[in-house]
DNA sequence: TGGTAAACGAGACGGTACGTCGAGTCTTCTT
DNA sequence: AAGAAGACTCGACGTACCGTCTCGTTTACCA
C-alpha cells in the first residue's frame, strides 16, 4: 500500500557514485582496446573493481552500459544548437565538417559504430540511442533549416525530415559501408548539392553547376568524392 | 615449389555440397525463426545434420555463413542493371521503390541489418558484404546515372558517386535508424530531392517547388516523409 | 607473502556441499552403469543437475571426481585396522577374505580397476589413490604383522612390507591380470604360502607342507589356486 | 554360399607388409615419445604416412596396434624358458632380477603401464596382452618351479600356479602401484621369501631367518624392501 | 549514536555456446 | 582390391561469459 516500491528495484539515491564511474570508465576504455564484440561484462566489473550485479543492478545490458558511457563520455546532453550566421550553406558545413572530424576519432568512431551495431539487434537500445545521441543533432539541423527556410534560402514546400536525411544520409552511407573515405570536402560536396535540392528555383543561368562561387569551392569539386 | 597449398587448407573439390546446401539452407530459416543474434553455429549445424567441423571447415565465423546464405538466397550475382526507359526519373524511382520494398520485407531486412551490424566489427565480412550485396546495386545505379548525364538529364560536373550516396545514403539512414516509416512516397520524394540536386540548370520560372508536375506528383508531397 | 592464496583458487568455504554430493553420487552411478570408460564429466554434470565448470572448479579430471566419489562411496578413513586375536593367521586369513570379497563386489570391482588403470597414466591421481585407499590397508596389515613379530610368529628379521606384498601381490596380480578365479580359498592358501615364508624356524616334522592342521585347511588345499 | 566370405572381411594375403611395419614403428615410438594417453589413431596414420582406415582394416582399436607394437618390438614369441642350472635359487633370481631391469627400462615400463591399464577396460585386449606378453613367462616359471618339484628343491604339494603369483605378484604390486623402488635386491629377497614358503621342511635349527647363507646375501638383506 | 537495511565486492552457481580434437565411417582417386 | 588422403558425422573436451544467487562487508539513514 501506499508508496512501496516494487521490492526489485534499486533505490536510486543509495547508489555509489565512485561505481557509477568506474564502471562508465573502465567500459569505455575497454570498447577502445579489445572493441565491442570482445567487451564482457566481466570485464568490465574486474577493471572496475566492482561486483557483476552492481552493473546488472543499473543497466540492463552491456549495450546499455556502452550508451552510458559514450553519453557521459562524448558529453551529450550539451548545447547541440547550430550556429545561426545567416548563411545556411556555410552553417551547414560547419555542422557537417563537425560530423565527418568526430566520425574519424577512433574514440567516437568505434562506440558509434558498435552502438549502431547493436541497435540493429535490441530496439530498446536503439530508441536510447537515437534520442539521446543522434536525434539532438538531427533535431537542432531541422531548426536550423526551418529558419533558412523562413529567410527564403530553403524553398517553402520542403520536408525538412527528409532534408536533414539529405544531408546526414549520405555521410552515414559512407561511414558505415566504408565504400570511401570521409573527408572534409565530401562534406563541403554534400552540403552543396543538398542545396541545390532544397534552395528556391532562381534567376535563369544562376545555377549553371561548376560554376565558380560559393557554393562550389574549389576543395569541394576537386577532392569531394573521392 | 609451385601450386602446394597450405596443408590446412581444405580441398574444395572434395566439398560436400549436399552438406553446403542444408547448412545454407539451414542458417536462412534459422535468422529468420531466432534472429542473428540468437543464432548459433552449433543450431545451423544440428538443423543441417552436419557436424560443427564441416562448418568451421568452411566458414570462419556465424557471419561469414549467414553472409553467403543471404547471398544464395537472395540471388545476388543476378543481373542488377537497372531499367533505361530514357527517363530518369522514372528509373531511379523503380529501384528506391523496388529498395524500400525489399527493406521492407522480414526475409530480406533481418540478414540485412545483421550483416550491417556483424560489418561494424568485422572487416573482412564488411568487405565482403559490401562487394557481394551492395555494390552491384551502386554501381547499376551508377551506370544509369552516367547515361542519364550524357543524356543531359544530369548536369556534366556532378560527381556521380556522391548522386548514388545522395539517393541512397537517406533510405539507408531512416531503415537503420527507424526514425520513420520506408514508404513509397519516401522513396519518391528522396528520387525527387535528388533530381533537383542533380539536374541541370532550368529556365527561370521551371523549377518552383511544389509546382504541379512529374516531379513532385501529390503521392510523394503527402506521405513523403511521414 | 603469508597466507596469501592464489587468485585463481577457489575458496572452499563457499563452495555448495549440495552440488558436491550430486556430483560425487552421479559420478559413481553412472560408473556402474556405463564403466569407466564411457563415462563423460558432461554425463556427470548433467546428472548431478551442476555445471560442468562447477565440475571443473574443484576437480583437475574426470579421474579425480572418481576417486573422490569412490572414497566417499566405499567409506574410506574409517577405521582399517586389523582385528588382534592373537592369532596371526587367522586374523590375515580374516582381511585377505575379505579383500577377495571386496574385489569380487562389482561396485567395488569396477572403480577400483579404473583407478588403477588411471593412475598408470596419472601420477598425482595415482599418488592419491594410493594413499587414500590402498595405503590404510597396506600399513594395517602391516601393524599387525609387526605384533606378530614382536609375539614371535613372525621372524625376526623379516622385512614387513615385502611381506605385506607376499600378501596382497598375488591376489593384485591374479585380479587386475584375471589369469585365475579369486576365491576364499585362494586367500587362505597366500595366506597360508606367505606365513610359511614369514614364520619363524620350526622343530623338525613340524613344517610338512600339507600336513593336516589348522594353516592348511581343506579348502585351501583343493580349490585354492584353481 | 560355400566358403564365401564376409564382405566386411579383408583379405590378408593382399595386405601391404611395408603399412604394417611403418604402423608398429609408429606406434612404438609415440608411445615413448607423448605416452599411451595422449596417442591418436589419427597421429600414428600420419606418422607412419598411412591412412586411417589402414588402421582400422586390420586393428580394431589404438589398443591392439599398440599391443601388436609392443609383441613385435619386444622380440616377443621367442623362447622364454628358464636356465636350468639344477639350483633353483639361482635360477628364479636370474628371472626376477632380469624382470626387474625390464620394468625397469622405459621403452619397455610405458606399453607395459598402457597395456595393463587398458586390459582393466577392454577384456579382448587384456586376454591378448595375457596371453602374448605375459602367459609365456608365468609358464615358464611354473615349468621350471615343477623341475624343482621334482628334484625335492620345492615340496610336493605346492600350487605351481600360485607359488608363480607369490614370485610376480610383490613385484608386480609395488611396480603398478610405485609404493617402493623396484631394485635387484628387492627381486633377491622376494625370492628367498617365496623359496621359504616353497621349500620342503628342514631339519630343525637350519632354518633360521637372516641367517648368512647364499638364501640371504647382505644386499637383499639391507636394500631389499627399501 | 547505534541498529538495520540497502547496496556493495566477491565469486560460486546452473547454463549455453564456443571452437577444437579425435573417433570411426565414407568417398574418391591412385597404385 | 587395398591403400593414401582426407572430408564427413558425432560426441566430448575444457573454456568463456552469461545472468542469478549467496555470502560477508561497508555505508547511510533513522530511531
Amino acid at each position: 500500500m501506499g508508496t512501496m516500491r516494487d521490492a526489485k528495484t534499486p533505490d536510486p539515491a543509495r547508489r555509489n557514485e565512485r561505481s557509477r564511474e568506474a564502471i562508465l570508465n573502465a567500459a569505455v576504455e575497454l570498447v577502445g582496446e579489445v572493441g565491442y564484440a570482445r567487451l564482457t561484462v566481466e570485464a568490465i566489473a574486474a577493471r572496475a573493481g566492482v561486483g557483476k550485479q552492481t552493473i546488472y543492478r543499473w543497466w540492463s545490458s552491456k549495450g546499455a552500459v556502452v550508451l552510458d558511457a559514450f553519453i557521459a563520455w562524448s558529453g551529450a546532453g550539451g548545447d547541440t544548437s547550430l550556429p545561426d550566421t545567416g548563411d545556411i550553406e556555410k552553417d551547414l558545413r560547419a555542422v557537417l565538417r563537425a560530423t565527418v572530424a568526430e566520425l574519424r576519432e577512433p574514440r567516437f568512431d568505434l562506440p558509434s559504430r558498435a552502438l549502431t551495431a547493436e541497435s540493429q539487434m535490441d530496439p530498446e537500445l536503439a530508441k536510447q540511442f537515437v534520442d539521446a545521441v543522434l536525434r539532438p543533432h538531427l533535431e537542432a539541423t531541422k531548426e536550423r533549416l526551418r529558419g533558412a527556410q523562413k529567410a527564403g534560402q530553403v524553398a517553402k514546400g520542403i520536408d525538412l525530415d527528409v532534408a536533414v536525411e539529405l544531408l546526414f544520409g549520405p555521410l552515414y552511407h559512407r561511414w558505415l559501408l566504408r565504400t570511401a573515405p570521409l573527408t572534409e570536402a565530401y562534406a563541403d560536396t554534400v552540403v552543396d548539392y543538398a542545396l541545390r535540392a532544397l534552395g528556391p528555383s532562381e534567376p535563369a543561368g544562376a545555377r549553371t553547376p561548376n560554376a565558380p562561387g560559393k557554393r562550389a569551392p574549389k576543395g569541394a569539386r576537386k577532392g569531394g568524392a573521392a
